[in-house]
DNA sequence: TGCCCGATGTTGACCACATGAACATTCCAG
DNA sequence: CTGGAATGTTCATGTGGTCAACATCGGGCA
């Protein structure tokens, strides 16, 4: 087939990495769900058929976009961390940089909810799941769990969680803002006004500092 | 057609809850995305297209299987709560009946995970969305949130978060419950060996009593 | 009593997707 | 330069959602 001149030729060049954008754009505005083999290859420009030269199927470009998701959860929770003042107090500087993980967190989830929830689908058929060790996080451990723990570990110095009850202590955590999350994206907060929601996270986020004081 | 002797006839009977029930029993193993319309028809042993004599396609379907597991969450609570031993002291009975709930909540996500997630999952096309006014819970209320609420109201006489914060930490104690709960089924505590999700259920429900308590 | 209409099922058809097999085109290493 | 490995394509199959047209049942009304 002749290259229409000035187009494509034959060979894409790029194929693996377009089809991932395109299934970035197609998670952002529509979740994981709408991450679908054909639309990713047809706004590429390509037969569907191409894609499973770069992806096992729909199942690994999905995992490949919640990675990236992950990804970019991580980099929010580092951003609202940098934008936070330090404090003279390396306490009150410790427990700031958790709130603003938290938020920075929380605000990924609203701003960006379909690579949100991208970002925790479990892509069918399940990756091979061997029984895994004893680790509170396995898999290549996430990050913003990391940026989590880390965080708790600051704050343990000046009063926090005692160091056998980090781990869980970080979970914790993350479990109230994940489940924060979910509730104002899909669950029964989700129509909440700003105002409220605002209020709801800022509570939260006190539960969360003052009850990971006690573990 | 002539009924097959001692079979139905050509008219099911009750066929909307039989394919409410075959709908229930996909989701049960196999969470909301295995709850397919064609699937509940089969196994009802009537054609596909006879479910839309009953419901307006597999969205309904599946909103009707979100609210019944809805109600099974808040049976899994009550039931826990029930098992829990009273206290003489009002305070600790209250705190008590908190943790029992919680533990109930956690309990059926771990239990019947497809069950759990399709009360949460969002059904396409998505109902339709009216602003909403500012409670903190819209819908019909799920009895889930109603029931930590009066929870935490039980332990604000004795302590507990104060009365214009109380939606607010309801919300809050939810987040908890539910996330860690996402986080055991599909997240990343997924592989977590039971010995270890226990230790950070307590901490996280430790989380809970003790960061409510300050709102 | 008997018939007619509405409720309830059925068939057949169409479209979107995932995925595999067989075939075509390129590109590069030897 | 050339042959095989990469990378795309076409064709085909299977599953699911949904619609339109048709069939059957069952109960209420003339």
């Amino acid at each position: 087939m002749a290259a229409i001149s000035g187009g494509k030729t034959y060979h894409h060049g790029d194929l693996r990495n377009a089809l991932i954008c395109a299934a970035v754009d197609l998670a952002t505005d529509g979740g994981p769900e709408r991450v679908v083999l054909r639309e990713a290859a047809r706004r590429v420009g390509v037969s569907p058929t191409a894609a499973y030269r770069h992806f096992d199927g729909r199942g690994e470009l999905l995992r490949t976009v919640k990675i990236l998701a992950q990804c970019r959860l991580a980099d929010s929770m580092e951003r609202a961390a940098a934008r936070e003042p330090g404090a003279d107090d390396p306490a009150l500087a410790a427990e700031r940089r958790l709130v603003a993980l938290c938020r920075g967190y929380v605000g990924f989830a609203v701003d960006q909810p379909g690579l949100y929830r991208a970002a925790f689908c479990v892509p069918r058929p399940a990756e091979a799941d061997e029984p895994a060790g004893g680790r509170v996080s396995p898999e290549p451990e996430i990050r913003a769990f990391t940026l989590l723990r880390e965080a708790l570990e600051g704050l343990a110095k000046v009063g926090g969680p005692r160091p056998d009850s980090r781990p869980a202590a970080g979970a914790a955590a993350w479990s109230a803002v994940h489940g924060l999350s979910l509730l104002l994206l899909d669950g029964p907060l989700r129509r909440l006004p700003a105002q409220r929601r605002d209020d709801v996270v800022e509570s939260t986020l006190a539960m969360v500092v003052s009850g990971t004081r006690g573990l």
